[in-house]
Parts: structure tokens; sequence; C-alpha cells
RNA sequence: GGGUCUAUAGCCAAGUGGUAAGGCAUGGGACUGCAACUCCCUGAUCGUUGGUUCAAAUCCGACUAGGCCCUCCA
């Protein structure tokens, strides 16, 4: 398996430290709101890569947090608590603001077939763990405290921006709006590991620590969940691409100062999802949900599919008109493999199935190139083969790319079954009225339903429909 | 200002030195009562410009345009 390392800004062969199990640690959402669909790619962008990594055989250890605590809206000490503004906006406590966009998160992943990792860990159940790190990070003298609070010293490492290859003169801070300096700070790039004196007194979470009481900053949550839970080496850390700095490149620091060795070996970022006028965010207000789309009769894995018909590293810019292209696609693949579901069988030509499981393979191994995966698919439906070799490859490349390719129960779109029924209706009735050879009569009902945005298809297996957006 | 990435047909997109995959759309044909579906056929010399090479979309330089990061973010 090639895969890109942020850290050399190179492709390279991926060796995991422990030949038998892989190690990954995914970044998790912060519970105080809906995830947009950019979020989103993150997610299925990882869950490819895990299903990738155990296709190819590997086992794969993942691990991912759910940050609920410690999130503010500056790595200053003034910095406003996302999980609070959540709360303060909802009129809910903060672990009820928590629970609640966890269960949507959830609810999100399991629409659009992402695995949800088998260790998740909430950012407040390891308290103890943070303060064991930071106790640490501070005897070892890579930490200091000033005005209360506990912080990284970024100037005792000599290599502290090797992510991201920049100079700490050239450093701007206040490029972005907002942003203010901390003058407890020795270093401007330093960043709190503990806080007790925040400016907002009125913090819900707060824990006993030997600094006081307070609760844990952002970046030492992911290091010690991701050291608890996985170990001291760790060989894949993906995110999106702007948690290189500071987020990342903060975990580097303090994890490798704490544990006095290299952590992790592969950081693996995935780019974003723009709209027409830049990033999507959710500092910006108005934000896509998957929720959304599936108001507006979209299918959440038509999403997964726009996805998947990129590359992760590159830059995707949503559309409503790129979105509907991708529904139609997506849609016609479908009824592609159903009607191969529905035809002679035939027996299983293995030659041809290890042919296709290589190249198949051979795309994934190649970064991650899900597009090319697509064509291999495209492939193997043309190629001349029997149904039952092409339906085991379909079930094997959906393994990975998660499709629900084969999944006869789940129509593209949920349809109220009162509309349903009424359509249906009219369909034998056009039946009836084709047979007679009234065609005008026939012309006249499908006209109708079209006029309602129903629009129907004649098959070879009977007459289907469809609802227009 | 610094860092980093991108630029391939109407749209999405692969391609990492040897004369441009795939999908969608378009047009033509077969099928159909007519449509649709399905099947067959149909299109680009790769942002601009220098260079390296027998050979470049692919490597190097410059330029242009755009994205992202430089303490909210996936």
């Amino acid at each position: 398996m090639r895969i890109y390392n942020t850290l050399s800004k190179k492709i390279e062969e991926f060796i995991p430290y422990d030949e038998k199990c892989v190690t990954m640690y995914t970044c998790g959402p912060t519970v105080y709101h809906y995830a947009h669909i950019g979020n989103l790619r993150c997610y299925i962008f990882e869950d490819v890569l895990e299903k990738t990594l155990k296709y190819l055989g590997y086992k794969v250890k993942r691990c991912m947090n759910i940050t609920d605590v410690g999130h503010l809206t500056s790595d200053a000490d003034s910095g406003e608590d996302k999980m609070l503004k959540g709360a303060k906006r909802e009129n809910k406590s903060v672990l009820q603001i928590a629970e609640f966009y966890t269960k949507a998160f959830q609810s999100d992943l399991k629409d659009l077939n992402v695995k949800w990792p088998e260790i998740v860990s909430k950012a407040t159940d390891n308290i103890d763990m943070y303060i064991e790190m930071i106790q640490t990070l501070l005897e070892k003298n890579f930490a200091y405290t000033c005005g209360g609070n506990v912080y990284f010293d970024t100037s005792k490492l000599e290599d502290y921006y090797r992510l991201t290859n920049h100079k700490i003169d050239d450093m701007v801070v206040g490029v972005r709006e907002g942003v203010e300096k901390d003058s407890n700070k020795k270093n401007q790039a330093d960043f709190v590991l503990w806080f007790t004196k925040s400016k907002f007194e009125d913090q819900e979470l707060k824990w006993e620590s030997p600094w006081g009481y307070g609760y844990p900053g952002w970046h030492i949550e992911c290091s010690g969940i991701g050291i608890k839970n996985l170990g001291n080496h760790l060989d894949i850390h993906c995110g999106g691409i702007d948690n290189i700095f500071p987020h990342h490149t903060n975990e580097i620091a303090q994890s490798e100062s704490y544990l006095g060795h290299p952590w992790c070996r592969y950081w693996v970022h995935s780019e974003h999802l723009n709209d027409q006028s830049g990033k999507m965010s959710k500092s910006k207000g108005e934000f896509l949900t998957l929720s959304l789309l599936k108001e507006k009769g979209y299918h959440p894995l038509v999403y997964r599919f726009l996805c998947l018909q990129s590359h992760y590293r590159k830059t995707l810019v949503f559309s409503y008109d790129k979105l509907d292209q991708m529904a139609h696609t997506f849609e016609k693949l479908r009824f592609k493999v159903k009607s191969i579901q529905n035809g002679e069988q035939g027996n299983i030509d293995m030659q041809m199935v290890e042919l296709y499981q290589k190249r198949f393979q051979d795309t994934l191994k190649d970064d991650l190139n899900t597009a090319s995966c697509l064509t291999v698919l495209y492939d193997l439906l043309k190629d001349d083969m029997s149904n039952a070799t092409k339906i085991k490859l379909i079930k094997d490349l959906d393994a990975v790319l998660s499709l629900d390719l084969l999944k006869e129960s789940e129509e593209p779109l949920s349809v109220d079954i009162s509309l349903e029924s009424y359509i249906l209706s009219k369909i034998e009735e056009r039946k009836i009225a084709k047979e007679n050879k009234n065609f005008s009569l026939a012309d006249s009902i499908r006209m109708e339903l079209l006029e309602n945005g129903i629009i129907l298809k004649d098959t070879r297996e009977g007459t289907l429909f469809e609802i227009k957006k």
C-alpha cells in the first residue's frame, strides 16, 4: 500500500509498526452542532482507508475521540468554549448537547455506511490520562504554568513546525479576525494544556487537578486518547487538512515530548469540500447537513458516491448540479447491478475473480484511488463473464466502497406510502389501457403523473417510477 | 508577507516519461404504440510560456488563475 504522508510530503510505502495490526487514530467531531457534509467527507475517506487496509489483509485497530469539552474558539485564554456556546444557544446543559449531537453524528455516519470505529472515546472520560501526561511534560520541562494555566513550551523543540514547513518568524498572529495574543505565553506558538483561569467562569465541566480546578485544552485530548487506546506507537493519524496546524502540530509536540520517542509515522489528511465561494464552515453561518440533503430527496449514498468519485487529496467543490448528476449516475449504476442480479447466474469464474480483485487492490493501494476503482467496477460490469462472477466481484468491491450495490430492499428514494399506492394504482390503470391499445389514455395518465413530478419508465421488469426533485 | 496545494473535453474525473481511462450530458442508430430504460457508435494534445529528453499532460523554471493554512474548523 502506498499512501501520501504529510510528514514527508510524499507518497510512501506503508509499513506498519507491528506487521500484525495497524493502529489508526482519527480525529472525531466536536459535538456542539450538526456535522456538515464537508466534515462528513473526511469520515467517508477514513472509512475507505480503514476498509482498504482490511481488504488488503491487515488487522486494523481504530480509535476516534468525541470532543465534548475544552474546544475553544481560540487557542488563547480568551476563546469561548464551543460546547458551552452550543448549550447556551439551545438552552440545554453541555451534557445534553453532547449527547444529542453525538447521536446525530452517529446517525449521519450510519446513513453514509461509515463504520463506527471500534474504540470511540469521549474527551471527558480520559481526564486522568491528560493529567498524567501534563504532569510528565512539566517534569520533563516541556511545559510551564503561568496565570493559572499550564502551557506547552514550543521553544523546547527543534522541529516544532515539521508538519507545515512554517518558519517561526513568518508566522503572523491575527491573520484571521478575532485572534488575540495571550500574554501568559512565553512563545507565540505555545498552547494551553490545562485551563484553570479561563474568562468563562460559568464553564460547566471542571475537574480537580494538581494545578487547580479546571479543564483540559483541546490538543491534549487526542494525544491522550490515542496513546491510551492504541499504545506508544501509532501507524496512521487522520484528519482534515485544516487540522495540520495547529492541532496535529501540537499533538506531535506533546506526544513525542511525553513519550520520548517518535509517535506517529503516517499523517494522512483529507482535502476540503468547498462551495463556490470557498471553504464550507460552521462558523460562516449557513451550512449543509446530510439531513438537509435527505429532505431534498437525495439518498445519503449519493453523497458518498460523489466523494468516492474524486480523490481525497483534491478539493471537491459542492454544487447541487453536481449532486444531481451523481444521483442520476448512481441510480443508473444500481439499475445495472440489479439487472445482473435478476439475470441468469451461471458459474463463478475464479480466474476472472482473481484478475479483477488484483486490479481493484492495485488501484486502492495506489494512494486510495477510489475514482479509478469505480472505473474497475464499470469495466467488470461490461466484461464478458457470468452474472454470478460479477455479483461475487461487486460484493467484494462493495466491502470497501460500501454503496449498497447489492442491497435489494432499499429504494434510492424513500417514498410516502399513500403516495406510492396512488402511483401504483395509476400504473395499473395505464397498463390496462395499454393492453387495450388505448394509448391516448395511457399517455394522459403518464402526463398527469409527470405534472406531479412523477416519471414513469417501462422496463423489461415492468413499469417503474421516479420522483423528480 | 510566509507555507502548501491545484489547473486535463459541456460537466465530474483518472493518468507520476513513450503518442490522453471511466462516468454524466450531447448527437446518431437499435429497441419501444410513442417516450424513458437498456445496448451500440460519437468528442479533448492536457492554464500560458521557456527548458531537460530520442520522447512530457507527466520532470525542472517562470508566469497566470484559484483553493487552503499561518492559533474556530474535517
